[in-house]
DNA sequence: AGGCTTGTCAAGAGAACTCTTGAATAGGAG
DNA sequence: CTCCTATTCAAGAGTTCTCTTGACAAGCCT
């Protein structure tokens, strides 16, 4: 019958991945990482933090079987390992907000006042789509919109709303969506559409929750394409 | 819009709880807690730790709000905080398998050769029950039977297995279940009662994955009685 | 080849983690 | 009240983690 410690040596690799993800630089890394695969470069920007400490985090999270990674020329384009993973990160979310009355001040401080802000779910966005007369914004970065959308949205990236204001029909409904509940894209785009007198809500969660209950999704022709794994 | 600093302390605060898992010690306390809640004293036993050591790793897990204490008299019980707890457990426990390069060699060298065990899945053992003619063994100690249990499953603590045989009753098929899938009292109740020339079988995984499928369990009436939670 | 860009490696300072030991505390029993 | 039990607290040694710095490697471009 097995001894102890080879009972602790089980536990201690299955608790691997937990350990992974027990950093908050490495938890961005995933969390960007959900949306599609990215390189060193543009992920050491995203947290700000140096290549070299970002290229340190992402082999720790490679040698726990988190993510995956494949060379593309001098670039190296790492992504998340398998639907586990994304699993695993949501249920680490859902536990956390379960509890820790602590989180609910950091997502106020970090996300700020929200009760301005029209939101609509998932659910109530895809009888919008069914009634017709919404346009829906992707307003993540091009690279992540590339890599899977809502179909039918439109890419207009944060940075880029305010400049490319014209090209959204006038009249209908506007829902944008960005990462996640905790990202801010989504947020400033309907402040900003508001602003201009548009009609303008954002979808409470993002990309990888849509993906994640099972509803179509779209790829852009110019996606990078990943060859497939060994 | 939210800076840098107050995303990182918002990243820092969702990852608290991988942190707590993120030990083997922790890890098996988990485990454990899933079948039910136990004192520190024999939470200690379990994992083979000191009081004052396991007292602290229980410690940490409560401040990362992913058990609840109690006092009872001189004692002090630990028990998972939240259904959610237990789906993060279920979630790192499949993304480690998923991967698994090393991790099938370590539970192999834990459980040893399964394959002269018979074995069946939930599914099999639903339709079974419904057949009927099933005797269905309970070898996990008796506070954990009497904490939750599947319904009609006789209490025979794997230590018991040998000298209660008699117990059993005779010609029906057996099915012996624990804790889960790298828990070892229902192999060695299986390889027992097989040795005794009865019909037995072991239930693939355990009392949490039934109780996580929302199939029904049973109680005992001499179940501790913990008061509602604040 | 040589230079450029993108990533990784290696070493080290400071912080956090883990386990041990011995003392302190809270509740129950006599 | 005193003793006993179950648990927590506090301090410390050894280990692991995190970030920085500067050197090294691999693939492009000319």
């Amino acid at each position: 019958m097995g001894n102890q410690q080879e009972k602790d040596a089980l536990f201690e690799a299955l608790v691997e991945a937990a350990k992974a993800l027990g950093n908050g630089r490495r938890a961005q890394l995933i969390d960007i990482l959900g949306q599609g695969e990215r390189s060193v470069e543009e992920l050491a920007a995203e947290i700000h933090q140096s290549m070299a400490n970002t290229s340190q985090h992402l082999q720790r999270l490679l040698r726990a079987g988190i993510v995956y990674s494949r060379r593309s020329g001098t670039r190296i384009y790492y992504s998340l390992a398998s639907p586990a993973v994304e699993r695993l990160w949501r249920a680490l979310r859902e536990a956390a907000e379960a509890h820790s009355g602590e989180l609910g001040d950091l997502v106020r401080a970090y996300v700020g006042n929200r009760a301005d802000l029209s939101m609509i779910t998932r659910d109530e966005l895809l009888l919008w789509l069914r009634q017709g007369d919404v346009v829906v914004l992707d307003v993540r970065p091009q690279a992540e919109y590339e890599a899977g959308h809502i179909p039918g949205a439109l890419s207009v990236p944060f940075s880029d709303v305010k400049s490319r204001l014209r090209e959204v029909p006038q009249g209908s409904e506007i829902v944008a969506y960005c990462r996640g509940p905790y990202c801010l894209y989504a947020d400033e785009a309907v402040r900003l559409l508001t602003d201009e007198g548009r009609l303008a809500t954002r979808l409470e969660d993002g990309f990888p929750e849509w993906k994640a209950a099972g509803l179509p999704i779209e790829q852009s022709a110019t996606v990078r394409n990943a060859p497939p794994r060994p």
